[in-house]
DNA sequence: CGACTTCTTGACTCGACGTTCAAAAAGTCG
DNA sequence: CGACTTTTTGAACGTCGAGTCAAGAAGTCG
């Protein structure tokens, strides 16, 4: 099967790249296909022959954005011991540096800005959050395990439980810190939580 | 001062608390004017007569959403023990019971929902969203500090870092249930930070 | 080269949205 | 009643957004 046609002439993955860190800083409703022409300079044309219409090209957003944190996560994790990780997760909610090398950090997280703007009324969107919320209490939830073996983290309550307090307080961090972050009553509120999970 | 010209048919209070709930059950962009006009059986002009424009009519609904929020939780905290008060509002973030009598809950807290959508590009929406996140914070505060001195509560932490971590578990919990809430597991982590605090 | 396929370009369509406005209606005040 | 004020009503306006399309460009294949 050769590929035949004429070339496409932008990178797709560095265009959609480029196209998550607007929707990330934007949000899916105010960022405009004008504005995506105008900040990936890809005509409309082009766009929708790529990516298809605005909704299945911020979904395949993210899918990316979530696929990246989740190799962060994972990665992070991967190590004992475990609550040093946490809370370097918590207090980098929404790093994900191989995205954002250049301006600052867009904000909050993606998948929860997605939550607040689509779910429950798109089931698409519905459908990638939910996936990723699984994911990453599963991964939380398994390293948490094997710190409760391991005689780091308290066995006063399960794993799964404790995975899901810190999904909620990600969240809750990478949302309220759009109003403005006091860094240290960040800091401390983190340490707060870590601590309660020390054995 | 005589209030004079044709009188307004319509009861002010109760359009913005009807206003609130569309608001807050489909967000601020994707309420169009239209949907106002219909679900409030007010024509376009008396809205704008009497609200000013969308953002603004939008803007007073979130006050007056915090207002009532701000009450229940005054008066939830305001007795001793605290700790299965907290359990209480954790448990119900978004039970606003004096506006939504009837339909469903509506998704989320709708301060965090601004916070999603319009936070901070809007700067008067910054300002409401971060005085209710201090408002919170300080009443909480207030409530673990005497929950402290009581012995009810652990002093291993400031009451100011409590209660900065339960606004982030506040938050985070009104928006991951958007995507569907496992009653069972979210009550076991409300459980485990609830337990986390215990002296 | 010539047929074929795919991508590019930007003008265009079409609908939805927020907002305005003029005329009529319904009160108060003297 | 008649002057005055405010609200109601719904049509109209201008803007902007998502998505389409036709014509041309740039490749591959035989």
């Amino acid at each position: 099967m050769a590929r035949t046609g004429r070339p496409r002439e932008f990178d797709r993955q560095q265009t959609l790249e480029r196209a998550l860190k607007l929707f990330w800083s934007r949000g899916y409703g105010a960022t405009s296909i004008q504005d995506l022409v105008e900040a990936l300079a890809v005509e409309r044309g082009s766009l929708y022959g790529a990516f298809g219409d605005k909704r299945r090209f911020y979904l395949e957003a993210v899918r990316l954005y979530w696929e990246v944190y989740e190799r962060h996560l994972t990665a992070a994790l991967d190590t004992a011991p475990v609550l040093p990780a946490l809370r370097e997760i918590l207090t980098h909610p929404a790093r994900l540096d191989e995205l954002i090398s250049d301006r600052g950090v867009p904000q909050g997280c993606l998948v929860g800005n997605t939550t607040a703007e689509l779910v429950p009324q798109d089931s698409e969107a519905t459908e990638i959050v939910t996936r990723s919320y699984r994911r990453f209490t599963d991964i939380v939830a398994g390293a948490l395990r094997r710190a409760q073996a391991a005689g780091e983290v308290t066995d006063a309550s399960s794993p799964e439980a404790q995975a899901q307090l810190l999904l909620y307080i990600v969240q809750g961090l990478s949302l309220v810190s759009r109003a403005g972050l006091d860094q240290s009553s960040a800091l401390t509120a983190i340490d707060t939580a870590v601590d309660g999970l020390r054995a």
